[in-house]
DNA sequence: GAAAGTAGTTCATTCATTGAACTAGCTCAC
DNA sequence: GTGAGCTAGTTCAATGAATGAACTACTTTC
């Protein structure tokens, strides 16, 4: 989205988050954020976007101080700031719409409390301790909907069948 | 967005989800939906979208079971349906960032319930009587981020500034 | 029956996306 | 250091979608 420049409505808050987060491929990028995704090319592999995209929808999230941009080393690195951090319920809600309507097995990944186990509402709290669970405590794993993939599972992919917490990076090379 | 056909994603629900009200100008138009509009003409004003845009965006929300498009002695509706109702908690997600990091002033829209004027609290819950407040019975009125639209006000952009229920039908000419 | 309104189409132009190939810089082994 | 290999990011031709303005077809109203 966003092309002449915008969306023209000055007193809608939806229309100026859509231009920031709105156009094709960015709430994807985003997702693959809150999994664990940091490198350029895990990004484009990921999800089978085009690097010329990927380099454009980087450079506003960037831009935008939804991610930032750490480069250590010869390491380029994307994560998350607390703006982009602040997403959640959108992605979350989104999840949701998705589960309820496409995925009559059930949701493809069950959120839950990692420090307790207990499983998360749809508003994000736990259901065992009654918490607001802040996004890092957050544990994702598949859900009864989720179905293996076909085909050679890649390091990342394989990372994303697993049980782990959001934010935390996918290791694309066992720790040596 | 949805270009080639789709995501390829087949485990993500956000994919799904982002195929059905993914594209550019989608959830514009279920926003002005949750607020009232229903006729062809109204959408296109309001958004200042073309209309082959509409058109075909229509098209694709009544096919997906969104909306639903109804022709009553020649006059042509388009309503959400319980499914599309489904989408609040993603516009309200979208409004809430919008409002937090784009509109210093405070939100641009301030949500109530209609019963009881308590105002509701992120996760949509009434913080007078703390129910989970149904869409129809959501009161939405200017906040203190609205800024009042210079120009000639037309009576839906009217309506919008007017304390309303959400779905309540937006009355073109005074009813006679 | 003429005027005005509405839903929707058509079409040339502009702009974004696609996908594949390419560049440039770094790391590591030898 | 030289070469192999990896990674971030660019380039570019082809395709497809968005834009905006003009137009069609149908209704209602007076």
């Amino acid at each position: 989205m966003a092309l002449p420049s915008t969306y023209a409505d000055r007193n809608c808050s939806l229309a100026r988050s859509l231009e920031v987060v709105g156009e094709r491929w960015t709430l994807m990028i985003v997702r693959d954020a809150f999994f664990g995704v940091r490198r350029f090319g895990d990004f484009a592999a990921q999800l089978g976007i085009p690097r010329a995209v990927l380099t454009s929808r980087l450079k506003s999230l960037v831009q935008e101080g939804v991610m930032i941009r750490e480069e250590d080393g010869g390491v380029v690195e994307y994560r998350l700031t607390e703006k982009g951090v602040a997403l959640w319920p959108i992605v979350r809600a989104l999840m949701g719409w998705g589960d309820a309507f496409y995925s009559p097995a059930g949701e493809k990944r069950t959120t839950r409390h990692d420090e307790d186990g207990g499983r998360l509402d749809p508003d994000g709290r736990c259901e065992e301790c009654g918490a607001l669970v802040p996004v890092p405590e957050i544990r994702i794993e598949p859900g009864p909907g989720y179905e293996p993939q076909p085909g050679g599972p890649d390091p990342v992919s394989a990372a994303f069948a697993t049980p782990r917490r959001l934010l935390e990076p996918v290791m694309r090379q066992p720790a040596g």
